[in-house]
DNA sequence: AATTATTCCTATAAAGTTTATAGGAATTAA
DNA sequence: TTAATTCCTATAAACTTTATAGGAATAATT
């Protein structure tokens, strides 16, 4: 399951491609208000977004958000890894988030292919999944 | 990520069928002093299993677990479902979990055929993987 | 300069889930 | 009767997710 967060975060960014052709960047409020995502809540969403990039922010009174990329540049792929890490369903078959499976002896391991192939075709799915495709 | 307790389930279906054609049933101590799973948690695992009907158990001094199918006839899909839940990364898309996403409207949905592939690829392999192809 | 409305940051609270343990009841063989 | 098991319920402990609080930094407007 993708957490609550990842899907606001999917929410807000499809609300910017939306949006995307407006000359003045777009306030947190009105998003939270839009698409009824806490606003505090979102405003961290959206910092981790623009901290990886995906979003371009601007302060002060005519401040707010815009993509910083083309929505069909922003993959599910990316918004998953952002906000909720590894996309593999065991810690050792992530290519992004590797981290040994504890007590786990690896090279006599039999459940780890299974697990790749998994991941393997899901990142094929995310990462041809753009936001533009979404919208 | 798949949780710590269904790696034990696995772990255990897979000492279970590795110890098949012994004439006693297995105890839940011993399964948890090889594959170092905490006994009493184990317990319980084991019980949701036999529950479902993967395992049979019998009671008593003499008592423990075999597996009550074969081998080749428990698939991950079983097992993942019965510890863990849905397989689909979303409620709207679980076939056996199914349930609404809060405050989403459905019919406009655009998200749920993405998430749809990847729950047709991921129970196509896991669906295709029994424990006795893990040994 | 003062005001206002925004993003940004850190800390923490609140809620929920996962992992693990405790204590014993029911069962069965010896 | 004893001993060793499964079975059951409740709960504690640890961790994660979700959400909020309070204010600092920034920038346009008055």
């Amino acid at each position: 399951m993708i957490s609550k967060k990842c899907k606001y975060a999917l929410k807000a960014l499809i609300y910017l491609a939306k949006n995307q052709e407006r000359p003045t960047p777009i306030f947190s409020s009105e998003i939270a208000e839009q698409e009824r995502i806490p606003k505090k809540f979102l405003e961290t969403i959206l910092r981790e977004l623009r901290n990886a990039q995906l979003l371009h922010s601007s302060r002060g009174k005519t401040g707010g958000y815009k993509l910083n990329k083309a929505a069909d540049e922003i993959l599910l792929t990316d918004l998953i890894r952002i906000i909720d890490g590894p996309i593999a369903m065991l810690p050792c078959v992530s290519l992004n988030y590797y981290a040994p499976c504890a007590e786990c002896d690896e090279s006599s391991c039999t459940i780890k292919s299974v697990f790749e192939k998994v991941r393997d075709e899901t990142l094929a799915i995310f990462g041809s999944t753009s936001i533009k495709s979404l919208l």
